[in-house]
RNA sequence: GCGAGGGUGGCCGAGCUCGGACAAAGGCGGCGGACUUAAGAUCCGCUCCCUCAGGGGUUCGAGGGUUCAAAUCCCUUCCCUCGCACCA
């Protein structure tokens, strides 16, 4: 192992049992408003994966962060253990889920606990358990309360392999696919209950704007899934055509009554040409009934999934409420029962799917909406529709008394004028379907009574627990006989229990209120704590749940909050989504078999490699590639911190090393690295920040080796700040360093102090930059001139005149700079050197930039003139522009020294 | 189709919010050097082209434009990724 290594092993397991032992990462319920720092809980699937690992160490090094900066902070964790591969598993192996799902949550803990994760383990939840379960019942009676709880007879989604139903959000794709086994989804008409979710669509949607810590792929996600329209709904009269009675019998023709459609775009009903109904309309199945071609065309040849707009003609025509013409009705596929009111007004003129579908079926194609002509008072041409629709705003032709309003006017007007309209919000997001057909989920706290219908569980029969596992097919509640036989809350009668479970999407939906208060067994959560701890500061988790978990409980939050039990109305300020580990360019997965085992890696190389490999590799919010080459050498990194350390604890005698300039140099890294890490740690740069503090270490040695004797206190403060630098990250080594440099009473370096630094990171920013380019100009001095073997390098600072110069030329207005700084006696009276100079500054007056201070820049050059003799093996002076040739300090500009190379 | 986010030097990737220090951070890879018996590790450089003292030229998907000045702002266009999608 030698110097690459140490025993990360023993390392680790003492950090790890000191922290514990100290209760470092406990929360105290008395805390006032601890920075909450959150990562998704997971699913106990069995064992940690590298996405878990990149989750839970970015959460982990925020929280260590925070914390060392002088914040309380929350930090649980928990398990998201109620869901179908607990079940499938348990079949398979006849065991129960309970069982299984509490095994793999002992591996899991045992493995974040061997990553060295500080979580306030005391919070831990687990929601399989009937103690976190029973406030999922509780919040559904309270949701009941309010209104928020429906039951009802709907054609849903149902995952025939799953053998249960599925919210929409959890329907994937075009094909419509499972979003767990990516089975194809078929629809049921099933009795299921469902949450009010729409009611809170509007301040949904609108909530997103101000959610400024999210990204914003995720709020146009959710944007999208809501799908908010405003338009109008509208009535259009159905019957049998007038003129001829269609079913051979005398009287009078049939009517449907008035039948809704509704449109974002009333402009054009003036060129509705005909009327759609969806297949599985009403109106559409009695004629089905009746109709061998509508028959037919329901049954067999809709095709809603098809590209092109199929349908067929009903005999039946419908009123337009603008012109009062008679229009042909139709039953179309393209029209969805779930959209709109499942019947539309076709536009051909105006709409490319409307027209696509006129011209099938030869309907009229009627212009009824021109563009607004460019000239004002101009008449609107009349676009030409017969080869596609016009589908932008514009002004109304052909439309009666309604002829040049513009669109957005003629809505007004016709939404008005139209009896039958009215404005309308229309929303793509339905109510959020939580039944399933499963055991391993929260049982539905409702019985059903023959006379009485459904009724809710008292609540102080709450919990309803789950029976024993059966391995059955169905659903095992149903097979519970005796648990299902129970009787009437109400009545007293004999009534059988509900036997769906809740969607998990519940459990998850307010998990972040349970941390607050995990133990607590009168209510779901402590209101006054919650209202002081919540929100969750930072969140984090794979963006997988964008539009599901993060809806819901956006949902839950403000559902939770209009009961009066939170003031807050969004759960997550900031959300961060973290991106995929990969290899090769490849999401790590089991199904193709790439993945890397965190087991692995923390066996081998131990966890801070691991940990720290993950955070510098990526910024936190991007996929990355998994490289093993990358492991080692952070690996050896770590060797190197733990040498560096040891060999200065370890020092024989005092270093007898001056404080000289050197020193000096050493000192402003180490302050510019505090400044520049603290700022990326802020904003969750973990990448640069690890950087800026493996560079500080580079530094340290590359001192460590130029000098004969190190000034010790400037060592030690270096070193002292690389290990709270790289704690949140590496935090085992770093806490074993920290000890062996402190010594055994220090304390933990969990709880030691962040490092501050009296610097601005723009004046450390400048410093490294004239460091940086003198040394190139040295270098590039060097090459050009093919100086083989230095004798001295000369670093000549502009005189002070000079950079009063720059510091008047960038504050001046003035038209003529020259003239303002020549007027300056200080200035003037270095003759022509100020004329050029002068002259130089106007040149480039518009991109002048403010240079440090004679002296700063002084001081900066001559503790960095180490680095240029180490390069060149020349000694290095740095001279005022007084103590240097006047043909060479002549060249030097503030920012700029001049360079003279003696060969 | 709609929406969002991107296209930077061999590769990965900063910078683009507030145009000037940008030939453009950092890393990887490659090259050279120091150390070493050697390799490894470590350390120091180089890595668009030209250059006789810090200079010049051509670059940031493509094409225009604004400006004294654009990787950075505006317009057009191509391509990639991700969401949604026969949404009325």
């Amino acid at each position: 192992m030698s110097e690459e290594g140490y025993d990360h092993t023993a390392v680790e397991r003492r950090w790890q049992e000191a922290w514990a032992e100290a209760d470092a990462f406990r929360t105290p319920d008395d805390a006032e408003d601890p920075t909450y720092v959150l990562g998704m809980f997971p699913y106990p699937s069995g064992k940690l994966h590298m996405g878990h690992v990149r989750n839970y160490t970015i959460t982990d090094a925020y929280a260590r962060y925070r914390r060392m900066r002088g914040d309380d902070v929350l930090h649980p964790m928990g398990w998201d253990s109620f869901g179908l591969p607990a079940e499938n598993a348990a079949k398979e192996r006849d065991s129960d889920p309970r069982d299984w799902t509490m095994d793999c949550i002992d591996t899991m803990r045992g493995q974040m606990e061997s990553m060295g994760f500080g979580y306030d383990w005391d919070r831990e939840i687990t929601t399989c358990e009937p103690e976190y379960y029973r406030w999922n019942q509780w919040l559904f009676r309270r949701f009941h309360e309010e209104g928020l709880v429906e039951r009802r007879a709907a054609d849903v989604n149902w995952c025939p392999s799953c053998e249960t139903v599925l919210a929409d959000e959890q329907v994937e794709g075009e094909e419509e696919r499972c979003w767990r086994c990516d089975s194809l989804v078929e629809q049921r008409e099933l009795d299921q209950w469902t949450l009010g979710i729409t009611e809170y669509a509007d301040e949904l949607l609108s909530a997103i704007d101000d959610l400024e810590g999210w990204p914003d792929s995720v709020r146009e996600m959710q944007r999208n899934w809501i799908g908010k329209q405003e338009g109008s709904v509208v009535e259009f009269e159905v019957g049998e055509a007038p003129t001829d009675s269609g079913s051979g019998d005398d009287g009078e023709p049939r009517t449907f009554g008035p039948v809704e459609a509704f449109t974002t775009r009333l402009d054009t009903v003036f060129g509705a040409t005909f009327f759609a109904l969806a297949p599985d309309h009403p109106i559409s199945e009695e004629l089905a009934a009746e109709d061998d071609a509508v028959h037919e065309f329901v049954h067999n040849e809709a095709d809603p999934d098809g590209d092109e707009p199929n349908g067929v003609e009903t005999g039946l025509t419908a009123t337009n409420p603008a012109t009062g013409e008679e229009v042909p009705v139709f039953v179309a596929d393209f029209v969805l029962s779930d959209v709109g009111t499942g019947a539309l007004m076709g536009v051909p003129g105006h709409d490319e799917r409307d027209h696509a579908f006129a011209r099938r079926m030869g309907v009229d194609v009627v212009p009824v909406v021109a563009p607004e002509p460019d000239v004002e008072g101009a008449d609107p041409e009349v676009p030409d529709v017969s080869e596609g629709a016009y589908t932008e705003d514009g002004v109304l032709v052909n439309s009666g008394e309604y002829d040049g309003l513009t669109s957005a006017e003629a809505r007004e007007a016709l939404t008005g004028a139209i009896d039958s309209a009215d404005f309308h919000t229309q929303y793509r997001l339905r109510d959020w379907l939580i039944s399933r057909q499963r055991y391993w989920g929260t049982p539905i706290p409702v019985i059903h009574c023959d006379d009485c219908g459904p009724v809710l569980v008292p609540e102080e029969e709450l919990p309803v627990e789950l029976p024993e596992f059966v391995n059955t097919t169905g659903n095992p509640l149903d097979a519970a006989e005796e648990w299902k036989h129970t009787t009437c809350p109400d009545c007293g009668a004999d009534a059988v229990r509900e036997t769906d479970t809740m969607d998990t999407f519940v459990d998850s939906a307010w998990y972040f209120l349970r941390y607050v208060s995990p133990d607590l067994e009168e209510a779901p959560f402590d209101v006054e704590r919650a209202d002081d701890w919540m929100p969750v500061d930072q969140y984090v988790g794979g963006l997988e749940h964008a539009v599901m978990h993060l809806l819901y409980a956006r949902f839950a939050t403000k559902a939770v909050s209009d009961m009066g039990m939170l003031e807050h109305r969004e759960p997550f300020t900031n959300l961060l989504g973290h991106g995929m580990v990969q290899l090769d360019g490849e999401k790590m997965s089991k199904s193709k078999g790439n993945t890397v085992s965190p087991q692995r890696i923390v066996g081998e190389y131990g966890a801070d490699t691991a940990r720290l490999f993950m955070m510098q590799a990526a910024r936190p919010d991007t996929a990355f590639d998994w490289s093993e080459e990358g492991v080692r050498s952070t690996h050896r990194f770590l060797g190197r911190l733990a040498e560096t350390v040891r060999s200065f604890v370890d020092r024989e005698s005092e270093p007898a090393g001056d404080d000289d300039p050197t020193a000096a140099y050493v000192r402003s890294e180490v302050d510019a690295a505090v400044a520049v890490a603290t700022e990326n740690f802020d904003d969750l740069g973990f990448d640069l920040a690890t950087r800026e503090a493996q560079s500080l270490v580079a530094t340290l040695r590359g001192y460590r080796e130029y000098v004969d004797e190190v000034h010790a206190p400037t060592v030690e403060r270096g070193l002292q700040v690389a290990l709270r630098l790289l704690a949140p990250v590496a935090p085992h080594l770093t806490e074993e360093l920290y000890a062996e440099l402190n010594g055994e009473d220090a304390g933990l370096l969990v709880d030691a102090e962040w490092p501050t630094a009296d610097v601005d990171t723009d004046e450390a920013r400048r410093r490294r930059q004239l460091v940086e380019n003198t040394r190139d100009d040295v270098r590039n001095i060097v090459d050009v001139a093919g100086i083989e073997d230095p004798d001295r390098v000369d670093v000549v600072v502009a005189p002070e005149w000079k950079h009063e110069a720059l510091a008047v030329a960038l504050d001046s207005d003035a038209d003529n700079l020259v003239g303002e700084l020549m007027g300056r006696p200080e200035i003037q009276r270095h003759g022509s050197d100020a004329a050029d100079y002068a002259k130089d500054l106007q040149a480039e007056r518009e991109a002048l930039r403010p240079a440090l201070s004679p002296e700063h820049e002084r001081e900066a050059l001559e503790a960095a003139a180490w680095l240029v003799e180490r390069e060149f093996g020349a000694p290095v002076r740095v001279l005022a522009a007084e103590e240097a040739d006047d043909d060479v300090a002549s060249t030097a500009e503030p920012g700029r020294p001049a360079i003279e190379i003696v060969e």
